[in-house]
DNA sequence: TATATATTGTTGCATTTGCAACAAAAATGA
DNA sequence: TCATTTTTGTTGCAAATGCAACAATATATA
């Protein structure tokens, strides 16, 4: 797991107590299997904390879309989203999840238990990177063009990386859903930009030339 | 305040102690006075009581754009955002405002005082509803054109309002720029959606026809 | 390995959008 | 109240985008 853990200064075997006393689940999912049915009729707050997921809305014509891409670390639940459709959360690799019922992770147990204050302040965090993470998808939303919107995304990047060089983490069918645009409008920008001498793209390898 | 505050469960006598405890500052403010005039270099976190305010992005071109409005209850801070350029926070009308030092909030301090738990609580309460209010973005930004993005913008309204009539809460200069879209282009797009019959638009009254 | 499935890359064309520029109306504040 | 500033409303036109359709790769899976 990375940095920001919701078990961060926990011992390991301590973990085992805590899921415990939080009646929470850590359960192992195999790959394109169904992690939660209907999130919205749940009180669950979830954590994924290995492998990915894709967070799904049913919509009532029937459409599938993917609302988020939930990675390591990423934390999902009713109480985040106000969709009256259907929402489900799918593996889109083996994975391990673990879940709370947030009532009582916001309601300190009766025990009081010394790990409880942990989680709650590892859990701020993760929704401190979440927001962060959203922040940067909504200020590439708002730009104007898609070229635009390609620079600010290289540029979230170029400073994620340290570096002009790197590999996108979607593929490009991917990142015109993240952006909101037509796939064949986004090639065909991307085309622009590597003959217009902006950047330089062989398959997900982007390296910026400005 | 509305439901959820960050002085939620806390009584009224005890917020002055609590303020103390959290080195925090309950300052009030004139319109058009800046509350934080460099955000990423302060390990502020802070929440409007009252009046409202924006959070502002000084471009390394110049340029300021509105990342956010913030409203009573708003919840904002360094650590959720990312940006290398300038943040400043200025108050769009007379208001009251709560600083933290983020550190003090997360790392429990010695006292222990019984309003910390409370104040995490209540905070983590802010942050929810905040990813909510983002993801209702997110969801705007990412339908292609800018009827769809009215129509999805008018139906959170709708479930919000749980009335098929309602009063827009920011102007069509500013819709334009929560949509990330011309705002000639906008106006053209609520004309044609009248002269269809999808609505009704008298200055910020919509009323849905559909 | 062979086959099926998914992704990339491309294009023409209709539609949508941004931009610029302006007038009218509304809101602000001195 | 009057002057100034902001917002609304409109338009023509150029540019950007979505859509549809297809071929070529690449990837996954039986």
């Amino acid at each position: 797991m990375n940095e920001i853990s919701i078990f961060y200064g926990i011992e390991n075997n301590d973990v085992k107590k805590m899921l415990n006393c939080f009646q929470s689940k850590r359960i192992s999912y195999k790959k394109d299997t169904t992690i939660i049915s209907n999130l919205a009729n749940t009180n669950v707050v979830g954590i994924i904390l290995n492998g990915s997921a894709n967070l799904i809305r049913n919509d009532y014509n029937g459409n599938r879309t993917i609302i988020e891409k939930l990675d390591e670390g990423s934390i999902f639940g009713e109480v985040f989203s106000s969709y009256s459709d259907e929402l489900s959360v799918i593996a889109t690799s083996d994975c391990e999840v673990i879940t709370f019922d947030y009532d009582h992770v916001i309601k300190r147990c009766k025990k009081s238990c010394p790990y409880h204050n942990t989680l709650i302040d590892n859990m701020l965090q993760l929704l401190a990177k979440k927001i962060v993470i959203m922040n940067n998808r909504i200020d590439v939303l708002t730009k104007k063009t898609i070229r635009e919107k390609l620079l600010e995304y290289f540029s979230i990047l170029e400073k994620e990386n340290l570096a002009k060089k790197f590999e996108l983490d979607l593929n490009y069918t991917e990142l015109a859903d993240y952006f909101g645009v037509d796939r064949s409008a986004l090639m065909r920008e991307i085309k622009n930009l590597k003959e217009e001498g902006f950047i330089e793209a062989k398959g997900k390898n982007i390296t910026l030339l400005f």
